[in-house]
Formats: C-alpha cells, structure tokens, sequence
RNA sequence: UGACCUAUGGUGUAAUUGGCAACACGUCUGACUCUGGAUCAGAAGAGUCCAGGUUCGAACCCUGGUAGGUCAACCA
C-alpha cells in the first residue's frame, strides 16, 4: 500500500552495481560522485540489447544525481561512420535521456593519449614491435602456453621514443610496426602479455580526417577516455572482465584517475540475434529491409515496429542487472508494450481480412454515425464517430458456416453484436461455387438494441468490429512475426548457417479496410485494432495511401483455445 | 587441460548480509466485460548445481567437485 508515496520512495529494484555504488558512497569515494557514460563504438545501429546499457547508465547516473556522458568510442576509421554517429545519437535521444551536451568522440582525446603512450615509453613500459601481425599471434601463446618475449622488447627508451614518434609521422607502412606495453609474456591473462597499444592505419578518419596515422587500441583508449571524463563507474558487459586487470594497468602506471570498471552481463534475447555483426548481415544482404526493419531488435526497428520509449525503458528495468548469462523471453518485451499501449493507444476498427456483410433490413444509403469510445482506459481521450451503413466489412475469421464449439461469433442462425451498433441475426450467406470462399453474409438488424434503446443491454456471447464499405478507407496492413522460427537461432549444427532459421513468413502484407477515422494518421502514431492488435502507422504513408504496421497482436485466448 | 566469471520455479530478477525462498513474465482456473482485450480473484510450479563441513539455524560462510560462459583480432 504505497498508493500514496512520492515515486522517489517507491522502492526501486536493486542491483549488485548500485550496492557497490552506495558502498563507494557511504565511503565518500570520488567525493561521492556518480558519473557514467555510454561508450558506443560507431559502426552499427543501436539495439535493444544497447538500450538495457543506456538505461543502467543514464539511469544509474538520474539515480544518484550523477551525469551520463555520450562517448563514441571511434579509435578505428576503418569500421566507423558518421552515419552511425547520428542514429546512436537520435536513438539515444528518442529512448528518453540527455547527455546535457556531455558528447565526446575518443577522438577528442587522440592528442593526450599519444602522450600517454609517450609517457609510458618513457618510463621503459612500452616498446616498438617490429613483429608482424601473424608473429605476435605466434608468439603470444595459448591460454595454457605462456608466450614468448618479442626480440624488440628490450629496445632502449631513446630508440622507442624515436621509432614511435617516426610512426607517428608517417615514415613505417601500415602493419610493419605496433607499440606494445611491456608486461609479462607468461600471464595466464592473454590480454597482459605484452599488449599492443598503437598500430598504424592509414584510414581517413570521420572527424580527425588524416591527422593521425597511428590509432590507439580499445585497451589504450577506453580506459584512458574514462579517466581523463573522470568517470567514476564505467559499467561494461561481461567479455570485457579479463581486459579489467589491465584497464588497471594502464591506469596506474600512467598515474591516472582512477574509474572502476564494473562488468555485467549482456541482454539476449530469445528469436532474435543480438551481435552487430550478424545484423549488419542481415541488412547488407537484404534479408530485413534496413536496419529500422520493425523485424529487427534494433533500437529504429522497434521506433518504426511501434515501441513506444517508455515502454523499453520499463523492459530494461523488469529484467534486472545481474552477471550470469541470461536470455528473456521476447513475450516480456511484448508484454511491456502492450502495458503501455492500453493505455495510451486510441482504439479503431479495422479489418484486415474482410468478408461482406449486408444487413438485409437496413435501408440503402443511410449513413448512421455510431459513437465511439477512443480509449476505454482514458475516458478523458473523448469520443468518435464511425459510420454505419447497409454494407460492411467483417473479419473472414468471425464467421463460420459450420461454428465450432465455443465459437461465439458469428454463425448461420446466430446473433452477434456489432461493436457500437446494434445486434444482428445472420439470416443467410453466399459461397462461391468453384472455390468454396465466402462471398458474402446476409443479416438482420434489430433496431432496439442500440445503445439507450430498449433492447441494448441483451447479451449475446460475441461482438465483432466491422468497418462501413462505403465510408472506410482502404490500408497496407504489415504483420510482423518473429524473424528467426528458432528461439536460439545461434544454436545450429556445425556447418550449417543461422540463417537457415529466418521465418519465412515474418512479413505478411495485406491489404485491409479501417475505418474513416483514420484518414489523417501520421507515421508512428499508434492505435489498437479493436480484437485485433496494436498497430502503428508507417513511415512510408503518404497522401492516399495508408500503411500499418502491427506492432504485437492482442492477447487471443481464442486462437490459444483452438489449438 | 591455464586464468577469470557464473550457478535460485519454464524465463528473468530478489531475499535488508546466517532467520520459514519473494516479485515479474509465462502457464492454468474462475468472475466481469458491447474488445475472447483490459481489469479483478485464485492456483500450480523451485527447497536454491552436487557432496561434505561450520552453525540452534545456510541460497548466503568453508572444502572439494560438476556444469556453463569469457579470454589466444594490428576489432570494440
């Protein structure tokens, strides 16, 4: 019974990083500072499994009067574009949070992390490799061999400084030399033997242009980003445990400010592939439509899909941060957006497979407007009209010449509501000869069950939603399914490719019928489809031509009965 | 045959630091309903990877196993 607490006091769920956080605050370290950053490296788009990190940063930093910095962490011009920069910041924007102009590039720093490099030289804790790529493999060793040490490894500081500065100008071709940090070849941590800090690329970089033809690695980078933005917690997904001890390293040999990486385990989700790699195949082989396909996990699939931000928000925070693996069910993110979505979505009637359906004892050309309910959960969401008329649309699925039990719609000889209207009686029906298709339902009306009428409050087991034949406006109505038919589609047996588990039928296109109403939707904006689903209007609508995209079904305890 | 990490209902996350395993999703009932939606009421489902140990008492501590994950890119 906390109806009546501010939010501020409802007891948030917590996690094994905020606990370390508030112990780092009960000891005053950083002077009690909180202050993350989400550090993208440019060259993907953003999805879901990025939002859970999003939200644990920018959420962690709101929680305890922090700040949450945007880092694009861009230290390799060959995988990297502007193109990217743009959607991580648009998709980060839409998700909700702000960056309060904090927005960094690793790139602003290139100049202070090639003195760190110096620095470091200078202290005779790093050295030029003259080794090739395929030799430092070699000699690096295996996880149970310890490697070996590079025959460059005891150059002496002059011949170091001297070397690296002539890479830094540009006199060694790409690959023939790498900077190395000095730390011991028979590390049972690999990423401590002697780890490459510097290599030479002669890429054009998206901001720095052709400044720089030597670029940091990752190790040398992030760490040294954290430190100079002064982050006090930088919170990683678990693969990145073995590189912490030399995350630590670096920053105590540069003599440094001191971020605490803490890792936590990133989010899979079940019928999706989750890996930047994977994705970009899918969309630069055309097996999805982009990367805003609604069928992808990406952060502008979902957007176009339907999702509303507050809704993945609310999904990042029910499944929790913890360190062991984990995969969700897709059936939580749905349950997350249908959460929102009853509440805030405009209800309509469309239908999407229609049948006709003539009212045998309604007059021609009479045009009644039916009031309608826009949201049963907001009253204050007002009411509309929906044109009623002797011809309809139903759903090909709400009739069944021969019912099957527990069918409560409509039937030869069978009553039915018409959502809004009145009662009807269905008197008769035509089949096609040939292919045995329904072509039309013929009923009656009874007038005195409208509602305020005499009849209106009789019960009758089913209601239908219908669209006016004349009046209602024809739609493109996209159904989404799941793109993988597996629910670990990574999960395939040696040789045989992941994409084999795509589902064919996770596009269907119809062409369907809603109701006048809807003449003006604009893209994004979202309804439900009274029994049918929540849907929102795609991108690509435009003067005189509607298109919907269905963002998950309603629950259907029928279609579940039936199988 | 190394290092590091992890192990709690079908799934995910808790358990105020040693005190009767809780919540959410999912599943199943029933009520209500002009959405077979929503809502409401209820149920089933784990004895916490295994084996020992410490303790009045262990999911939490100790010992030893087992299983899974990560690490050998001039990627991040």
């Amino acid at each position: 019974m906390n109806d009546n607490k501010p939010e501020s006091e409802v007891k948030t769920p917590a996690n094994f990083i905020h606990s370390i956080i508030e112990e780092d605050l009960r000891n005053g370290k950083n002077e009690s500072r909180v202050h993350t950053r989400f550090p993208p490296e440019p060259n993907g788009y953003l999805h879901i499994g990025h939002a859970k990190s999003i939200c644990l940063n920018f959420g962690t930093a709101a929680k305890y009067n922090g700040k949450c910095n945007l880092r694009f962490d861009d230290t390799n011009p060959v995988k990297e574009d502007v193109e990217y920069v743009d959607s991580i910041r648009d998709d980060v924007h839409w998700l909700g949070f702000d960056w309060g102009g904090r927005e960094f590039f690793a790139s602003d720093y290139f100049d202070q992390i090639y003195q760190f490099a110096e620095d470091l030289i200078k202290k005779g804790k790093a050295y030029v490799c003259d080794l090739t790529a395929d030799q430092i493999a070699e000699q690096k060793g295996t996880p149970t061999r310890p490697g070996i040490e590079s025959p460059y490894r005891n150059r002496t500081v002059e011949e170091n400084l001297d070397l690296f500065r002539r890479m830094k100008a540009g006199e060694f071709p790409e690959g023939s030399k790498v900077l190395r940090a000095k730390i011991d070849m028979a590390s049972p941590n690999m990423h401590m033997r002697d780890p490459i800090m510097y290599r030479i690329i002669f890429g054009h970089h998206h901001r720095t242009g052709d400044k720089w033809c030597i670029y940091p690695m990752y190790d040398f980078a992030h760490g040294q980003c954290d430190s100079i933005e002064k982050i006090t917690h930088s919170l990683c997904t678990l693969e990145f445990e073995v590189h912490r001890p030399l995350y630590d390293w670096f920053v105590k040999e540069l003599e440094i400010f001191a971020p605490q990486q803490i890792e936590f385990a990133r989010l899979n989700m079940t019928y999706t592939v989750m890996s930047k790699r994977k994705l970009l195949e899918l969309v630069k082989n055309n097996f999805v439509n982009g990367w805003d396909d609604p069928r992808m996990p990406t952060i502008s699939g979902l957007r176009r899909r339907g999702y509303t931000p507050e809704s993945i928000r609310n999904f990042s925070e029910i499944i929790g941060v913890a360190k062991r693996d984990n995969v969700i069910d897709v059936s939580l993110l749905e349950f997350c957006i249908r959460e929102d979505l009853n509440k805030r979505a405009s209800r309509v009637m469309g239908v999407l497979n229609p049948v006709k359906l003539i009212i045998t004892n309604f007059p021609e050309g009479v045009v009644e407007e039916m009031p309608a309910i826009n949201n049963p959960e907001k009253p204050e969401a007002g009411n509309r009209n929906v044109p009623f008329t002797r011809e309809l649309y139903i759903e090909r699925e709400d009739f069944m010449e021969e019912p099957a039990p527990k069918f409560f719609r409509l039937a030869p000889g069978k009553e039915v509501r018409l959502k809004y209207s009145y009662i009807i009686k269905c008197e008769d029906f035509v089949k096609d000869p040939v292919t045995g298709e329904i072509t039309e339902i013929h009923c009656t009306y009874d007038p005195e069950t409208l509602s305020g009428r005499s009849q209106s409050n009789r019960k009758v087991k089913g209601t239908l939603h219908w669209v006016s034949a004349s009046n209602a406006l024809e739609a493109e109505i996209r159904l989404y399914d799941r793109l993988f038919m597996s629910e670990d589609p990574e999960d395939v047996e040696e040789g045989i490719d992941y994409k084999t588990n795509l589902n064919p039928d996770s596009l269907k296109i119809l062409k369907g019928f809603v109701e006048p109403s809807l003449s003006n939707a604009q893209p994004l904006d979202k309804y439900q489809f009274e029994r049918i689903g929540y849907f929102c209007t795609d991108y690509d609508t435009k003067e005189g031509k509607l298109v919907f995209n269905r963002t998950v079904s309603l629950k259907d305890s029928w279609t579940k009965a039936k199988n």
